[in-house]
DNA sequence: AGCACGCCGACT
DNA sequence: GTCGGCGTGCTC
């Protein structure tokens, strides 16, 4: 009798820990268990987890007990090997666990685990599908609740291997991960027309045709009828509904569909536009270049062959778009994938539509914010390389995580866009630096676009480690808006202020509502006073939980937290002293409104952040307002920079220019000149040239000098000069060590300690401990230390002197309490 | 990161 | 006397 191996598993679990997990593999799945399958196992004492194999061997742990594999989830694989370097790297890079780097690459629907929810499947038909006993009480549990978690329902139904079963029902769509529908993301929907029922038949539909042929009244029906085929014929001989929209464009009128539906022939329907899935026929050719887009398409595929890496730094409105457009269809037609990076917000604009147009169903929308169940639709079709779905996908930062194998080009939109690094759960990566090293991996090139690069970005151009192409003309021979300042010193001694608003900028308001044009206010701030202060003794209020003064909201009226939250009732006398002469200092987008309307009660005033966004379609509504022409001004936050072009912004101000440039950080300037010439970009139209205020207390502040004479490469030379002085990236690497704990005095010594730990590897490379600008969030004490190291140092080295410093840190019972996070190249 | 186990204060 | 606060240590 042959003696039976035993097969164990290595499984990456979603936990913050630097260590394999082993699993015993029931017989059973041994020969489907394949690395990169999905497998339920135990964790901890009552709880399941999905984990992901990496190893399948036969070395039986000896210092502990392993315990049993609970499902094999996958016969094939849903990660490759390439996907795992690629996370190897991000975790040894960004100093995170392999696990917190799998919980961000995969779909939450991968997930399986104790807390997830389950609920019926839509599409489900009773008695459709024969069940069995356990299914049944599975099925029946979830009939009476709608959604249950897999350990309630272990409980409810006490079946106690639930996950096999699950995983089946799941396969045979009896059941489907539950997910809150997101508010701020519905669907689309639209009207749409369709033939009804009983004329999908081709016999009566001609008789249909027939009919309305012989009766010389209903020609136009006949018309509209044609019309409508035409447009909704598909290949087999079906029809598929049309949008309403289409019709009337094709010159249908409201009153013939209404006689056809009366006449019972069509109906009409409220459908969900699909974002991912579109409609073949409306694929249509490129536009033809400009000459200097020519140029630059050229430019950059000879950078190509040197480099790996492309810089095309095109002045907004230079129509980049076009470009990227014809680079992604080269792909295509060689049956390479496409990455189409954008910031999140970006995502949402117009330019998914115009891919669409050109790509059809080859494009794929992949958005933390989307569906979950299509999100992984579009991980299996760039899984299995479908040659004709989803071979380009636009995403956010996110995307670099999708299982390609097939890839020829990353394009990263606005490069410079602090929302491509992750901030909060671990991994922190830059999805830009994490693109590039994906592009290395898969071979295929990185095109990073953008009107104001980043320091780092355009440094590595320069220096030949990048290709660069410059695109200096706009498209059109649209030209770049002039830009003015207004001296805010100056007014106020002169007393020509209105409040927050200078004379110029509101004599030119004045001319652009005149001229029927609109204008868009920019201030980077919500709520209406970031600080109230005592006249007496200088006293303000401030959130309990954090180091923050709180932000007043009129609107609310409530003082806010904008870190975490906080809300309290707003107080007329200060705290400390007494005193009612509280006065409020500094003014938020909300205030602007408010003393815009008081000023000019005439003005159609509108107000674009935060806090107007955040109910159901808010954010599009707000935009569609806007381009309809029924806002004259629009007042936002950096929201209103990205990406959205509007026919008619004559006028740009931006209402505080000094409180952008002068944030304690060493990319203020970069920040300030990249914002400035982002808002100032939306001035302008075809015919007029646009004009931008900038209100600032020093018109002759170097950084707005650049932005004024749109001297990107001015103010690159400066800045440059300025972080070499200062040892700052891109000459120096950063790494930032926040420490957190509850009690003051335990940190302080933790802090000290970390740094005296530090110090005996790096010296002098070592800042701090300081406390931060926040120096309290959420109940928790904030410390920090800072290293500054030269950019020669080799970094797996760092970190593996980092990761040795950690464990001797944690190893002094008096630290295990604190919190430590680790933020490698900080934004 | 969760989460169970375990040791000290304010309540029936 | 207990209920529950969150400090500490573990997860194959």
């Amino acid at each position: 009798l042959a003696e039976r191996k035993t097969y164990f598993v290595d499984v990456i679990l979603p936990v913050p820990i630097h260590r394999a997990f082993t699993y015993r593999l029931p017989q059973e799945w041994e020969n489907d268990v394949h690395v990169g399958s999905r497998v339920v196992v135990p964790f901890g004492k009552s709880k399941f987890q999905t984990g992901l194999v990496t190893k399948i061997h036969e070395q039986a742990p000896a210092e502990y007990t392993v315990k049993y594999v609970e499902c094999l989830l996958d016969e094939t694989p849903i990660v490759t090997t390439g996907q795992f370097h690629f996370w190897s790297w991000i975790a040894g890079y960004y100093m995170s666990s392999i696990g917190e780097v799998m919980n961000a690459a995969l779909p939450t629907n991968f997930k399986i685990a104790s807390e997830t929810m389950v609920a019926i499947h839509p599409d489900f038909e009773p008695g459709e599908q024969d069940m069995t006993e356990q299914e049944t009480a599975i099925f029946e549990v979830l009939v009476i609740q709608e959604k249950c978690d897999l350990k309630q329902l272990i409980e409810r139904t006490g079946i106690t291997s639930i996950h096999p079963i699950i995983k089946k029902m799941f396969q045979r769509r009896i059941l489907l991960p539950f997910e809150e529908l997101n508010d701020r993301f519905t669907p689309k929907t639209a009207t749409y027309v369709l033939l009804n029922e009983e004329l999908q038949d081709p016999e009566k539909l001609a008789e249909c045709l027939y009919n309305l042929e012989q009766n010389k009244r209903q020609a136009k029906q006949l018309e509209a009828m044609l019309q409508f085929l035409a447009l909704g014929q598909v290949e087999n001989g079906d029809f598929q509904p049309v949008p309403k929209t289409q019709l009337v464009a094709q010159g249908v009128s409201q009153a013939s569909m209404a006689s056809l539906e009366r006449n019972g022939i069509i109906h009409t329907e409220k459908l969900i536009v699909s974002r991912i899935n579109f409609d073949k026929q409306h694929v249509r050719e490129p536009e033809n270049l400009s000459e200097a887009q020519h140029k630059a398409y050229d430019e950059i595929n000879i950078c190509f062959q040197t480099f790996n890496t492309t810089l095309l730094h095109g002045v907004t409105g230079s129509g980049k778009t076009e470009i990227y457009v014809h680079l992604i269809q080269e792909q295509i037609k060689s049956g390479k994938q496409v990455l189409f990076l954008l910031p999140e917000i970006a995502l949402t604009t117009q330019l998914i539509q115009r891919l669409q147009e050109y790509f059809g169903e080859l494009v794929g929308v992949y958005h933390s914010r989307f569906n979950q169940n299509e999100r992984v639709e579009i991980w299996n079709s760039v899984l299995e390389n479908n040659p004709h779905k989803f071979r380009i996908i636009l995403g956010a930062r996110s995307s670099v995580f999708l299982p390609f194998s097939d890839l020829g080009l990353i394009i990263v939109d606005e490069e410079h866009e602090t929302s491509y690094k992750q901030h909060d759960p671990s991994p922190r990566y830059h999805a830009r630096d994490a693109a590039i090293v994906l592009g290395i991996m898969h071979k295929a090139k990185v095109l990073l676009g953008s009107a104001t690069p980043s320091l780092e970005t355009y440094f590595n151009a320069k220096n030949k480690k990048y290709g660069l192409v410059e695109l200096s003309e706009r498209y059109g021979g649209i030209r770049l808006p002039e830009i003015f300042f207004a001296d805010i010193k100056k007014e106020r001694a002169q007393q020509t202020m209105h409040s927050h608003f200078s004379s110029f900028l509101m004599e030119e308001l004045m001319k652009t509502i005149e001229e029927g044009q609109q204008a868009i206010f920019f201030q980077n701030r919500r709520g209406y006073t970031p600080l109230w202060n005592c006249e007496v003794c200088s006293w303000t209020p401030k959130c309990t939980n954090c180091d923050v003064s709180l932000t007043y909201h009129k609107h609310s009226n409530q003082l806010k937290c904008h870190y975490c939250g906080f809300v309290t009732a707003p107080i007329g006398t200060c705290a400390q002293c007494g005193s009612n002469r509280l006065r409020m200092i500094g003014f938020g987008t909300e205030k602007i409104e408010d003393e815009l309307i008081l000023q000019h009660p005439e003005l159609r005033v509108k107000r674009l952040d935060l806090d107007t966004t955040r109910a159901k379609h808010a954010y599009a509504k707000l935009l569609t307002e806007f381009e309809e022409k029924k806002i004259d001004v629009l007042i936002g936050t950096q929201m209103i920079t990205k990406g959205l072009d509007f026919e008619h912004v004559q006028l740009v101000g931006v209402l505080d220019a000094d409180m952008l440039l002068h944030r304690p950080d060493f990319r203020a300037f970069e920040r300030s000149y990249q914002l400035i010439s982002q808002v100032a970009g939306r001035a302008g139209r075809k015919h007029k040239r646009g004009k931008v205020i900038i209100q600032t207390a020093d018109p002759d502040h170097w950084v707005l000098r650049r932005v004024m004479e749109h001297d990107y490469l001015g103010f690159y030379n400066s800045e440059i000069m300025e972080r070499k002085h200062f040892l700052y990236p891109p000459f120096y690497k950063l790494i930032d060590f926040t420490l957190k704990h509850k009690d003051e005095k335990i940190l302080q010594q933790g802090s000290l300690n970390l740094t005296r730990l530090l110090k005996e590897v790096f010296h002098e490379r070592v800042m701090g401990p300081e406390k931060p600008l926040i120096s309290r969030l959420q109940q928790y004490f904030l410390m920090g230390i800072k290293l500054k190291m030269e950019k020669d140092l080799s970094d797996k080295k760092v970190k593996e002197h980092i990761r040795g410093i950690i464990d001797a840190f944690y190893s002094v019972p008096s630290h295990k309490s604190i919190r430590l996070v680790i933020n490698v190249d900080p934004y």
